[in-house]
DNA sequence: GCAATAAAGGATAAAAAGGTCTTAATATAT
DNA sequence: ATATATTAAGACCTTTTTATCCTTTATTGC
């Protein structure tokens, strides 16, 4: 469903809004080893959702990562997919098809489009507060 | 959502369903022209088919691939993906964790939990019959 | 200012997916 | 039997994705 950057792109988020719910930053070196993320791969994948503002980056000791506090509730699984997969999964076609729509449609094009639908209402309507908050209970895991 | 090898797949799997429903039978060439895909890759995958029992093959002068008629609403959408894809859209975890399950959730595990059903429904019910309907009327096109 | 710490950026490597080519095997018609 | 049409199979190549490494830049505490 997503590409394997944006699955750890989704869990770096969630790791770093729960820290930030804190006021702690995160260092690479911790998320890596939190989420069980290649260390090196994914400071790059931390690079792209700083750079669409998605999370924001300190340089220096005592650096890291942090969502500011605020703006955790604002941030939906939408935004990140967008900055890592882009449209694709908003626009693409089931089948692979360049020109399927409503008017010359594959022939799973009604089938998928309910698919589609739930998943774009999915991304939509998630957010980083609601995600981190079953970190911090224990109730749900990130790594493995 | 699945692999560019399981999308020439199902097309093609479309493809043979409506020809065959015509005791046609359809060779690599005309296939591949008919659903716009890379002849020598498509031969690959369907091999793969033919190897899984969702299409027969005949060798020689007027042969190529078809589908027994009676068994054209027999083959499910689920059975070609499974042949291509494997599993990993029934059991995979939408983060990539290995041990995701609902004792030991991911953040996001409810929410695709139901995407996935969905997904899964409409993949088991989903017949090459209903799917080859469409492209013999002019309603659904499987190029570009 | 200097040393230490941490992210940014660029070059490179490894693995997987996508795709091609050549030869073999098999069936048909003459 | 032979020539021809067609799929099967295996080796190979290309592109994309995943992952690593090294150097540079920015920040902090002393």
């Amino acid at each position: 469903m997503f590409s394997k950057a944006c699955e750890y792109g989704i869990r770096a988020s969630i790791y770093i809004a729960s820290q930030s719910h804190k006021e702690k930053r995160s260092s690479l070196k911790t998320i890596a080893k939190q989420i069980g993320s290649p260390e090196a791969f994914t400071a790059k994948i931390l690079q792209q959702l700083s750079k669409n503002n998605i999370i924001s980056s300190v340089k220096g000791p005592n650096g890291g990562f942090e969502i500011e506090k605020k703006l955790i509730g604002k941030v939906k699984l939408s935004q990140i997919v967008l900055a890592i997969d882009g449209d694709s999964i908003y626009k693409g076609c089931g089948l692979g098809l360049k020109e399927c729509s409503e008017k010359v449609p594959c022939p799973v094009h009604h089938q998928f489009k309910a698919i589609r639908n739930s998943i774009i209402h999915m991304l939509e309507s998630t957010n980083l507060t609601e995600l981190s908050l079953g970190l911090k209970d224990g109730s749900t895991f990130l790594k493995l």
